[in-house]
RNA sequence: GUGGUUGUAGCUCAGUGGUAGAGCACUGGAUUGUGGUUCCAGUGGUCGCGGGUUCAAGCCCCGUCAGCCACCCCA
């Protein structure tokens, strides 16, 4: 092998391309149900939105965006959907248009992180946005749909995380008071969280360095510190998610790397330890600066989430295989192999899948590969048949057989897929 | 980016420095034109790649690439 895939990023072949397929049709149905609309933004964006939106003292900016210098425009591949979205809600003046706007999208995302365990450099999200609502019920009705999504999916055995880093203020004085607390006892932080001093004081608390933890008992908590205002929102938020049954914890540890986030944060954490250290299957909260911060007249406040696909995929039952076709046509000979093709795309034209095999190997090989495809209908063209111009239809399930003349092959084809289907029509909801 | 671990047939894996193997899959036959089972046979290998040690390397050593796991961080 000469060419490979590039590290951390992977080929998603059709037999597995049908769960994708399903996970997104549910993800799409029950989204648009919610009121949200699909938003296709450009993968690729300016480097300076990511580094203002997303934070320079991230990780994710700081050393896992693809980024390159094209003539005189410094750019790069979208390492998340959230700032890209933003910045197209914000340069279509969409808060002039209409008060709330509901929007979400699905996609490839790119980081170049060293590949783990639920973990890529090309993965997929899908993700919601809504603009113009900061009300703490749309929070809950996100965090609830949010449920909802990963339990079509079939999952289970998760946890909903809830936590408020507060508004802008707050985010700002809690920080210091972190600083202020870690500060003297710093020779006792890992090394990670020496550094995090520096950077970005709220990482030390979501530590899982025991040093960290022990040092991190007595640190001021983000709900003492919060204003009256977040702290009401906060509270509301917390009855609405009593109100609508979604069972959560409290996590005050909650924090997440990116800098945009302002009040109320979530992640939805599978439990099974199935995906190793990558628990979380979906994060978010509100961002309520960054549409103003973007350049908007109008100050917007916004609430979005994202879920990593092959996260859910990782964690999901397989569910049904690719369906084969219909009809396997077998010429057994090359003169049967015109009026095949003729005979497939009459089929075809009529909505039956059909697959014609023309390799020119012998009947048991074809009706080998019709039955390990699980065809329905096996349509057997050889020398007895061509003479009398006839086509021999064979039920695979039902293990019978009959002739039929050619002109007349494609309505006996139909006729006997409905009389066989019954059975096979059902299909499963799950990913 | 740091540490650990694993790379042998399409897949899952055995292989104790001395002839490259099994099961599954695939193809053919037993069955001059019928799927499953069974039996028989066959195709398929730069042993990840590159160096080194040795009379001799899949096996030992070094490097490198890739997968996986953990850390960091995140979906």
């Amino acid at each position: 092998m000469v060419v490979r895939a590039v590290r951390g990023m992977k080929d998603i072949l059709p037999d597995e391309a049908v769960r994708w397929q399903r996970l997104e049709r549910t993800f799409r149905t029950l989204v648009e149900r919610a009121g949200y609309g699909e938003v296709r933004t450009p993968h690729i964006e300016s480097t300076e939105l990511f580094v203002r939106e997303i934070g320079e003292d991230t990780d994710v900016v700081g050393k896992e965006m693809y980024s390159f210098q094209r003539h005189d425009d410094a750019l790069t591949v979208r390492p998340e959907g959230t700032a890209g979205a933003a910045r197209a809600y914000v340069q279509n003046n969409l808060a002039a248009l209409e008060p709330v706007s509901r929007w979400y999208y699905i996609g490839p995302m790119f980081r170049a992180e060293r590949p783990a365990k639920g973990r890529y450099r090309q993965f997929h999200q899908a993700g919601c946005e809504v603009y113009g609502d900061e009300g703490p019920a749309c929070d809950a009705e996100m965090i609830d749909l949010c449920a909802e999504l990963v339990q079509a999916f079939g999952v289970r055995d998760f946890v909903v995380h809830v936590n408020s880093i507060g508004s802008a203020g707050t985010r700002a004085r809690y920080r210091d008071e972190l600083a202020k607390y870690f500060t003297p006892m710093s020779a006792a932080l890992s090394e990670d969280s020496q550094r995090r001093l520096a950077t970005n004081p709220l990482r030390i608390l979501d530590s899982k360095d025991p040093r960290d933890r022990e040092a991190s008992q007595g640190a001021p908590r983000v709900t003492d510190v919060l204003s009256d205002d977040d702290a009401a929102h906060l509270a509301a938020l917390r009855r609405y998610l009593d109100e609508l049954g979604v069972p959560y914890v409290l996590d005050p540890r909650l924090v997440r790397g990116l800098d945009y986030y302002t009040r109320t944060l979530f992640e939805l954490k599978i439990t099974t330890g199935e995906l190793g250290a990558q628990d979380a299957l979906l994060g978010g909260g509100r961002y309520d600066e960054m549409i103003s911060h973007l350049g908007s007249k109008r100050p917007v406040p916004a609430l979005g989430f994202a879920m990593g696909l092959e996260r859910v995929l990782a964690v999901t039952p397989a569910g049904e295989a690719r369906p084969g076709p219909e009809c396997y046509l077998a010429p057994m000979l090359e003169r049967a192999t015109g009026p095949a093709l003729v005979l497939g795309k009459a089929l075809r034209q009529r909505g039956i899948s059909c697959e014609l095999d023309g390799r020119g190997q012998s009947l048991k090989a074809m009706l080998r590969r019709a039955s390990a495809m699980k065809a329905r209908l096996a349509v057997l063209l050889g020398e007895e048949e061509l003479e009398r111009g006839e086509v021999t239809l064979k039920d695979l399930e039902r293990h019978e057989q009959t002739r039929a003349p050619l002109a007349t092959a494609v309505e006996v084809a139909l006729a006997m897929l409905a009389s066989s289907g019954a059975a096979a029509a059902g299909s499963a909801g799950s990913a």
